[in-house]
RNA sequence: CCUUCGGCAUAUUCUCCUU
């Protein structure tokens, strides 16, 4: 039981649904984990349709896989069907709310989001950090500050959520000092903040305050590296660029992503070097999506 | 001699190119 639902999910995520498919169906017994697990793999696949009837199956589902059909079709953008589903449910936790809310705040409905919120019997940092981003979206910092400052404890993925609020709107003094402010950073908050410097046009501030990330001893990721290439491209700095795309090799063992790569053409392109442009296209180790 | 993992649902950071 154990090994079949594990190669479920390993067929499931390298694309081979229909493998995963027959192994589940060889299955005698099949429990919760099981269905759950299948149902993830046809979602994986984007084949909600598949899922929904795998979920249709299922003799007694458990709040589970009801939470994770809630979530699959808003984020397919069926968010009637998602609602309809929540308030069917049999039972809900505290994930299952938060899968509502968060597929309200994906649709821009702050106010639906709010008042799921409001009614929420246990709201925690994943519902904070979803109401913020989604008062963020809507360019409500006032109601973000007001929400940050009535909950009960500091948490870093809210804070983050906020950062970033900041930065969306254009904030950067407000980003900054939140920044300053926060006791523990991880690598979402320096990224938030570099990326939001590298949006902005603070070219300079995104590639010292990557520096500075480094010299902390913070390991940067794929997505700090497209903040700092995304400034250099702003600012039309190629060899700085040029540096880090290399660095972020040699120096942290990050391959280059196809993002990578197109910053670093377009900025050639920008720098006038077509040809060298042209040759770095070419060079990608990535099939042409 | 010692040692980890293991198969499930929800949140925060993404460079695209739509002229």
């Amino acid at each position: 039981m154990v090994s079949s639902t594990a190669m479920i999910t390993a067929y499931a995520s390298n694309g081979h649904l229909q493998k995963a498919k027959q192994v589940f169906d060889r299955m005698n017994q099949r429990d919760d984990r099981a269905w759950n697990v299948m149902i993830q793999a046809c979602i994986k696949n984007e084949e909600l349709g598949a899922a929904w009837q795998a979920f249709s199956r299922i003799p007694q589902a458990t709040v589970v896989p009801w939470t994770c059909m809630v979530h699959s079709f808003a984020k397919s953008g069926d968010l009637a069907t998602s609602a309809a589903l929540f308030r069917c449910m049999p039972e809900r936790n505290e994930v299952s709310w938060n899968a509502m809310l968060s597929a309200y705040a994906q649709s821009g409905d702050v106010e639906a989001a709010w008042n799921m919120l409001a009614k929420m019997p246990a709201a925690d940092a994943f519902s904070w950090t979803t109401m913020v981003a989604a008062l963020s979206a809507a360019g409500k910092l006032g109601k973000v500050q007001e929400l940050v400052d009535s909950l009960p404890e500091q948490n870093i993925a809210v804070s983050n959520a906020v950062l970033s609020g900041y930065v969306q709107n254009g904030e950067m003094v407000q980003a900054r000092s939140t920044f300053k402010g926060m006791g523990c950073r991880d690598t979402i908050t320096w990224n938030a903040m570099i990326e939001g410097y590298a949006q902005n046009n603070f070219s300079r501030e995104a590639i010292d305050l990557f520096k500075l990330m480094v010299l902390e001893g913070v390991k940067p990721d794929s997505k700090t590296y497209v903040g700092v290439l995304v400034a250099c491209t702003t600012a039309g700095k190629l060899e700085e660029a040029r540096a880090q795309f290399v660095g972020m090799k040699e120096d942290h063992g990050l391959a280059p992503s196809a993002q990578h790569y197109c910053c670093m053409v377009d900025l050639l392109g920008r720098s006038g070097k077509v040809g060298e442009a042209q040759n770095l296209m070419d060079s990608m180790p990535f099939s042409p999506d």
